[in-house]
Order: C-alpha cells, then sequence, then structure tokens
DNA sequence: ACCGTTTACTTGTTGCGTCAACCAAACGTA
DNA sequence: TACGTTTGGTTGACGCAACAAGTAAACGGT
C-alpha cells in the first residue's frame, strides 16, 4: 500500500477502534443503554406498525436473531419493551416499545444526537458529509457482496 | 439533522457495524487470530525494539493495561510471544514476539492487506481516499479531545 | 530510615455476542 | 394423512473485553 492508502486504511480503523466505544460511554453513562440497544429502541419507535416481527427487526438491526433474542431479553425484563406470539403464524413473536420504552428512548435522543453531532457531523464541511456518505455507502455495498461475509 | 446530515451519519454506523466484524471473521479463519491479537503481533514487529513494554504496547493498541494483560497470557500460551521480566525496572514486564509468533504474523499478512484492499481501498477513488483520511483524522481529533472520552 | 503515593501489571468477576443445538410451527409432496 | 424440509425463534456454553481489586516495586517527602 501507498502512502495515501495505508493513511486513509489507518484512519479508518483508528475511528472504528474509538468510536463505538465513545457512542457506547455516552449512551451508557447518560441513559443506561448499549448503543444496540438504543438502535433496538429507535427502530421500533420509527417503524410504520405499533409491533415488529423479531425476524424483520433483525434485519433492520443489522443483528443476528440470537443476538436480539438475548437484547430483547433484557429489554423485556427492564419493562421496555414487549412480546407476543404472533397471531396469524405462531412460530413467530411480536415486539413493541412500552410506555416506559417510549420514555426511555425519547429521555435518551438528544443526548446521544449531540455527541453525534460533536463528535463528527459539526466536525465536517457538506462536501466532506457527501463524500462521507458516498464512501460509506460503497464500503456496506462491497461488505454485503463479499463472500467472506 | 438534515437528510444530508443523518445520510453520513447512518452510513458511519453501519460501517463499523460491519466491517470490524468483517475484518475479525477474516483473521479468524484465515489465520487463528483476533483483529486485536494481529495488532499486538504487528506492534511488534514493527517496534525499533525487538521487546517493549506492557504499558507502551498498550498504548501504542490503544487498548487498556488489562486487556492486553489477558491477550498476552493467551499468546504466550500458544508461543507467538514470550514475556520477562524487565531487568531495570523490577515492576515492568517486557514482551517480544517469538520466531513462531514472527512466522504467524508473516503469514497472515497478506490475507489481511487483500482483505482491506477488497473491501475498502480499491473501492475508493484516488479522491475518495484522501478525503477519507482527512475525515477521519478530524474526527480521531475530536475523539481525542473530547471530554467524555 | 520510614511511610504514603504512584506506577506497572496481573487476576477474578461480570456482561455481552457468537455459535451450535434445539423445539415448534408451517410448508411441500407423495 | 404422513413425512421431510424450511422457517422463526429461544436457550446454553464458550470466548473476549471491561471493570475492580490486588500485589509488588519505585518514588518522594520528612
Amino acid at each position: 500500500m501507498n502512502d495515501q492508502e495505508s493513511a486513509a486504511w489507518l484512519g479508518l480503523t483508528a475511528v472504528f477502534q474509538l468510536l463505538p466505544a465513545a457512542l457506547d460511554r455516552q449512551l451508557q453513562r447518560d441513559s443506561g443503554l448499549t448503543h444496540f440497544e438504543f438502535v433496538v429502541l429507535s427502530t421500533l419507535q420509527l417503524s410504520p406498525e405499533p409491533t415488529m416481527r423479531m425476524t424483520a427487526l433483525a434485519e433492520a438491526t443489522v443483528a443476528t436473531l440470537p443476538r436480539l433474542s438475548h437484547v430483547c431479553g433484557r429489554l423485556e425484563k427492564r419493562g421496555l419493551i414487549e412480546r407476543s406470539p404472533c397471531p396469524e403464524d405462531r412460530r413467530a413473536t411480536n415486539a413493541s416499545l412500552t410506555g416506559d420504552g417510549r420514555r426511555e428512548l425519547i429521555h435518551s435522543v438528544p443526548g446521544h444526537i449531540a455527541t453525534a453531532r460533536r463528535l463528527v457531523v459539526d466536525a465536517l464541511t457538506p462536501e466532506q458529509l457527501d463524500a462521507l456518505a458516498e464512501i460509506t455507502a460503497t464500503i456496506t455495498a462491497r461488505l454485503a457482496k463479499d463472500p467472506t461475509t
């Protein structure tokens, strides 16, 4: 790799070494939520239907089903979501936000957005934001197609 | 957040959700190494001295000392590194690559580089690589300065 | 010389994610 | 209807990382 390439690569590794940890810390400290738990709650909140199938939720959050199942178990124990058997397909189960879950989420959003702004969005120019969106889209496309994945 | 901002942000989150996992899988499959183990071995290999203090190694790899200690314990058990008490400072211990460790590392490098190329570097234009290097540098600078870190 | 503090690591515990195994319901086919 | 397969989801065991506590040596003041 030449200098240009390794600069980009090393920079990227540094970011995904540090940024997720920073986001997790902030959410954990301010709301007692993991970043992934936050994503799960947000996805449920933003869903057009009030409930979502576990499989759909797993796909939307880019998680494996076992992982989602564990996390939902914890979230349910904390009263933030509910799970109930799906009436149409008795294999399936539907997850939905409880009132507490909705409140918890709404409470945690502003701090998270602020952190995202502070660490990334506000630090970049509009041109850089466009470039970043394009670059990340390219990489995720590669990841999706990659046979080793 | 407007569309431009959220596109960049969501893209970034998707990447650091998927990319580290993909790298770990590739290394694990082809060399039986964690990405972090690979980083540890590389750091030792690239070090000007043949040995490194645990603290220095922890700093270089952006890891906590406990984490490094555990990982070095495993690597030592597998014969890839050695640890010996530091003669100058009897509190300290020095880590160094063994012959096996060096061989294992050299064996695993090409596949890792190839993966980095395939998933990221080769997918981007030279302009995008420059932009990415600049963007990541900006973000890591923010992260370093951030009080919540 | 003595005592508290800081530095350098290690060790034990807890929590999360993955993988593999499992169960149950639905589907397809004969 | 009966049987094999696929789909949907949960559970348990194992590995890795974070956190906290512990040990041991060096340092710094008195």
